[in-house]
DNA sequence: CATGAATGAGTCTTCATTCAT
DNA sequence: TATGAATGAAGACTCATTCAT
């Protein structure tokens, strides 16, 4: 039973996800969401307090999806061009696959949701702390220059969303085969030694 | 007339971009835009045919007005670090200034307005090539090594979109602190020489 | 236009007091009231703030309804006996033609309206003042005799409650030609002399 | 078994009748019913058909309660004053004691229960039939004046109504040391002899 | 028999939009 | 041209009721 319900609570934030990401909040009715989720309207209610509650569970839901999936991916490289490399492809599979989960966690931090924020600032340190200890890593083993670790990690996140950004580029069919031309740029910068 | 009729629109507009920064498109009602634009709720039906209708030209006008700045920006630099950071600083002040406009420019591609992709794929190109107009003219110059112009630029933006995203820093704190570190990064790499 | 803003609410509380007579609270819909006053669903909010506030001002109105209407009906009378003859008849009236406000006055009071009770003490004071002043007349010109005014008072009212609960008579058949029999009974006692 | 059944069906109605003293029909949800019963909101449905129904038991249950409690009060009196005491004493401890059932009795008969009138019509003479006994007896006794005894019985009654209608007076602290002196009022008359 | 998770009919309420002034 | 009172379509949410366990 137990079972049954956390079940039905992630068929509810999978559905919704998939909704949100091609509408905006009030283009989505809750009818809708319990359709896609194979339940009835009053269920969602069970499992959720309101719309807007969904909405943050989504939040956090899709945050921690991707701070557990790029872990993952980090793990088992040797070196920190290996490791970064996989964090960006990570990036890119992430944002194929749930690409209505990306949303959330990338441009949600914005929007006022006020009592959200210290989670939010933990959650951001918890993916930088990721990033750092694989450059960290690699200034161990002379495969980096000395430099601000911190800074490098934030430039290296962006350039990520370099990558991805509606702004820049068509993701869907530019995006792997850009990602090692992006760790380049990282790795080698662009002057002219 | 003709002037009161333009000067009437930007109030409208201007009003609206700082009510939907905080708030979501569903959380700020006409009425609150009117009296914010100092007029009746009737009144903006004059200027725009819908809620949509402005929300899009929102969209627009800050994406012109991103553009425009950063152009005016990037001129009388001498050379490509030069027009770089001018850019990168351009980025900071609108995001400080404009704040509620930098939202429409580069986080509403991803909504689906579909009619407007042409457009917005206009636009972007625009920006692109401003930065790739820097790049180029730095190479030609002898201060940037051979490498991928496009790819170049798109990961040069993606930089500075890293220096706002609230996912990993607080750009009012830390942005323009940071500005020349990131620009240094770029134009160096993190690779040991 | 301030005199339409009252007419329009005054239409509101009219219909809504009629729909609420027959049927609870949660059976007559706001739609239903709106139609019966003439104007759209949307228009009562203008006046009211909800449900359950047009339900508040409608007890108001009532209770004040009645003490108005009573108050005209104990004027012009001259001895005790035919202001309370008035008050009874009155009250008849009352109950007939605006039966559906009746239930307001006296019935609601035991529902936990908490916000209202002193409001409604306030009322309540005003009638039984009203009753006592006529008794106390009654008393200076010598037609009644030495006794506890207020518990005088009080009684009488429930008299009249006497001639009207649905637990006792069908007061549209049989209110009035009880009238002058309660007024009697009232006066004389039931006692053997 | 058959004992079970009772016993439960009387857990529920003492139940709701607690809950829907203090609050509407519709602001008591059928859960709350089923949890202050110590049950299962399902098990409800075993006793009664729906709400509605219920509602309408609860009518039933407490309208016969009263007319129990009332008719082994004013046994074994001796003479028609000491058992209208006791019909008035009566009232007051049952609207102290059972004030959640006593809303049933006396207000609901005016709410459109259409198919439940003949039921409610021969309770209410069951129970003026009880006064009117009191009356006749003290008439017989030479207690009582001559009088129209149907009338005097329902003035009677409201004059006990009357001491407990809260538009009149605070039941709960006024209610019995009143008692006497309503009967007096209701024996003597008001008028100077 | 008892239960409570699931359901969806039903309703309040909001707010973009209209249009008479 | 500017207005804001009136409107009703649309949607969140509640809760009586059902029924599988």
């Amino acid at each position: 039973m137990e079972n049954k319900k956390k079940e039905n609570r992630l068929k509810i934030l999978e559905a919704a996800s998939k909704l949100f990401y091609y509408r905006r909040f009030h283009e989505v009715r809750m009818e809708e969401i319990a359709e896609a989720a194979g339940m009835g309207k009053g269920t969602i209610y069970e499992y959720f307090p309101g719309k807007e509650d969904l909405f943050r569970e989504l939040f956090k839901y899709s945050t921690e999806k991707y701070i557990h999936l790029a872990r993952e991916a980090s793990r088992g490289q040797e070196n920190s061009r290996g490791q970064l490399l996989a964090l960006l492809l990570n990036h890119i599979d992430f944002i194929t696959e749930y690409r209505h989960l990306e949303y959330y966690v990338f441009n949600l931090g914005r929007i006022n949701f006020q009592e959200m924020q210290p989670w939010f600032k933990k959650k951001k340190n918890q993916f930088l702390a990721l990033v750092e200890e694989c450059l960290r890593e690699g200034l161990r083993r002379g495969e980096i220059r000395e430099l601000n670790i911190r800074l490098a990690a934030t430039v290296f996140t962006g350039s990520f969303l370099a990558a991805l950004n509606p702004f820049l580029i068509d993701v869907e069919k530019d995006g792997k085969k850009h990602a090692a031309g992006v760790l380049d740029l990282f790795f080698q910068g662009i002057k002219q030694p």
